[in-house]
DNA sequence: GTTCAAGTTGAAGTTGACTTGAAGTCAAGG
DNA sequence: CCTTGACTTCAAGTCAACTTCAACTTGAAC
């Protein structure tokens, strides 16, 4: 693009880390908006990548995209979003990380007593019932599924 | 089961806390075995619920069924396993889970001194480029994506 | 011997977040 | 004008870990 700012999708995707894939997906998904050509094609503004950054720090902290599409409605709509707004998306997250870690920390402090007793019996191991930080989770709950430890993907 | 010690599905199911159906799903995937009464009903030993046992630990911590998999294939043939067996295979997950703490820990930390500067811009925010610690996991990687907030399956 | 909860199978559905493919169109440089 | 890389749409595929369904059979209690 260069007779205006406006940005192909090709261009948000290399400056996101994304694949054009993603991009269109998120404009499917209602989360980014864009412009069209004449011929049909899409033009970003800059705007959206500060959208996408905000999302994929959600995604980073644990939030699904329909909350990632909850958090982006409450911007404000008509006046660009300042840092101030974003601030006050994000702050929410700490909490969530914090009880995170907790999650965790339990979790592997009943690992380092369980290890050494050889337990593992069905009700009894804290290993199977984790701590009731974070016993809403529920008895299938796992606590870093498979998307932890997946391969680089598009970028 | 009352001529026997072996287990029904749905006994299985019940002390292990998880639906007929998944015990039946981890049978096919070779994660459990089973013998059949003469008119093909599953019936389980008891050895099964210490499988299940680590099984489910194991996705506690962030196992894949594969992991799982290759992590039971290492017990012992033809003598069954011994606390020190379990107590070898599940020793692991503590250097995976320090590692995940410390993942989030940094997440954490840089959440903190991003929110006062409003920042997020894409490349150079540690909430999109998550720490060294945890670099492997990629650029899109996700700390601790759905399945943390699932409601409860069955049980 | 009847009953019926609990068991059986295999295929298909679920969820989330995308990716892939096919078949065709656009736009910018030369 | 021509080429060619980048773009378009939309349906379908992917992955993990199961669940659900339909149609049918077993087995233990009474």
């Amino acid at each position: 693009m260069r007779d205006t700012d406006l940005l192909t999708v090709g261009e948000v995707a290399r400056r996101a880390g994304l694949a054009t894939s993603a991009v269109r997906f998120y404009e499917a998904q209602g989360l980014i908006d864009a412009t069209r050509t004449a011929g049909g094609q899409r033009r970003y503004e800059r705007q959206v990548l500060r959208r996408l950054a905000f999302l994929r720090a959600a995604q980073n902290v644990g939030l699904s995209l329909d909350e990632v599409r909850d958090a982006l409605a409450t911007l404000p709509r008509g006046r660009p979003p300042t840092k101030a707004d974003w601030a006050r998306l994000s702050a929410q997250w700490r909490e969530r990380l914090d009880e995170q870690i907790a999650g965790l920390v339990k979790l592997r402090d009943g690992l380092t007593s369980c290890i050494g007793c050889g337990c593992l019996s069905l009700r009894s191991c804290s290993l199977n019932n984790p701590g009731d930080g974070v016993a809403a989770l529920g008895p299938g709950a796992r606590y870093l599924p498979g998307a932890l430890r997946r391969p680089v993907r598009a970028g």
